[in-house]
DNA sequence: TCAAAAGTGTTAGATTTACACCCATGA
DNA sequence: TCATGGGTGTAAATCTAACACTTTTGA
């Protein structure tokens, strides 16, 4: 407290938004606020960084909080500070957004915690600016998903071509030609063909399919 | 002080990365830190982030301390928030970028204030997580140019051709064809030719562009 | 036997890249 | 007159987009 005591502090809070896809369609956790104000709002799940932890850990142990998993992809989104964005006090939020398969996730702790699995599409007015959250994670994430491979934090370990393409297209929000698609996908020495056949999806029966981190993280692009 | 009496603040700062072209090289403006903790060391303009005023606007008054302009093309890069980024005190801050041509920023303000202006190549160890900020502003920057017209920030209101391709080199960093540059060029229609030729830059004369605002925003993609 | 999803190549069009010379002028 | 930067077009290569039929098998 000896250097910056002329300024004053204020409360900064995470959000974290939760991107889940479903086989169908790309979807968000919401859950209905249990604080006040705004007590009984669809919002996003958050928390306070506290004095211990950086904003990134905030952000994890808010996800782990909610979910009951660690290690999920996350990427920040940003800063948001209007004066008023909170109508209880100043806080200041700092957004990120997380992949997770659905499957994952476990419904009875879902139930349990009162959220909701919502289409992107079909997102309510959620409390405070949340919205905006949303709608610039989205950007973000249709940005990355078209550079980096983000799918498979959102895929089985083992997933099909068809399950990929379908992903994607959630995602983009737009339909993809099949052939195209497949060409692409062979290109990516990353994503691997098992030997493995799902008969679940079709009579006929898709190769399953996984990406290999390894090869992935040799490719000049490396990241993750 | 009501909601969330339960939990601690912090101090939240802003950190300005002020990019700007002196013809040849993308340059940014550091100065020496003139408070403790790390008094004296090459740093970002800063300021923290009061009761009264949004962090968009904490950053807006920053810089216009800073450069006495306003009304500056910035945007935000996002929040750093590791426990020990400040070495006096916990301090959360989210770092923006601003570009400005550099002939519009008073020469007499920056010797007064002691900063520099030094090549994007050259940057020197910088305060705190400063260069993080840098690197990931940069990065951003790099994404943007690509997809709007920022180039126009950074450059007089009226600008030749080869001044606007040694601008995009230098922000990408690499070198581009001329004719196919000049091409690209003519498909936007808001990068108009005035009647005006520029006689310093040569003996021939270039033709002098303008940035059309209204065309652009008139564009399918109209943003700014 | 047939419905449903899996799997597979080719071609035209669009975009991107590579490349070299003449022009106008002030010194 | 010559050195300097301004200005211009074409062809090859690459990438992207459009498009339709055969296969397998459980019901």
């Amino acid at each position: 407290m000896t250097f910056y005591k002329d300024h004053s502090k204020v409360w900064v809070s995470v959000d974290v938004i939760i991107f889940g896809f479903d086989e169908q369609k790309l979807k968000m956790l919401i859950g209905r606020r249990q604080m006040d104000p705004g007590r009984g709002e669809w919002s996003l799940y958050g928390g306070f960084v506290s004095a211990d932890e950086s904003i990134d850990e905030a952000a994890e142990h808010t996800l782990e909080k909610l979910t009951g998993l660690n290690n999920l992809y996350m990427r920040q989104v940003g800063a948001f500070g209007a004066i008023d964005r909170d109508p209880g006090e100043r806080v200041i939020s700092i957004a990120y957004y997380a992949l997770i398969n659905v499957k994952d996730y476990d419904e009875h702790l879902r139930k349990e915690r009162g959220l909701e699995w919502v289409d992107i599409q079909e997102i309510p007015p959620l409390y405070s600016d949340h919205n905006l959250m949303v709608k610039q994670a989205l950007k973000k994430m249709r940005q990355k998903i078209k550079t980096e491979p983000i799918s498979f934090r959102l895929l089985p370990q083992l997933f099909t071509l068809t399950q990929l393409q379908r992903l994607y297209e959630a995602v983009i929000g737009e339909e993809v030609d099949k052939r195209n698609f497949r060409k692409r996908i062979k290109d990516m020495d990353f994503i691997e063909k098992t030997p493995l056949i799902d008969k679940k999806s079709s009579k006929r029966g898709a190769a399953l399919y996984r990406f290999n981190k390894k090869v992935y993280s040799e490719d000049p692009n490396f990241k993750l």
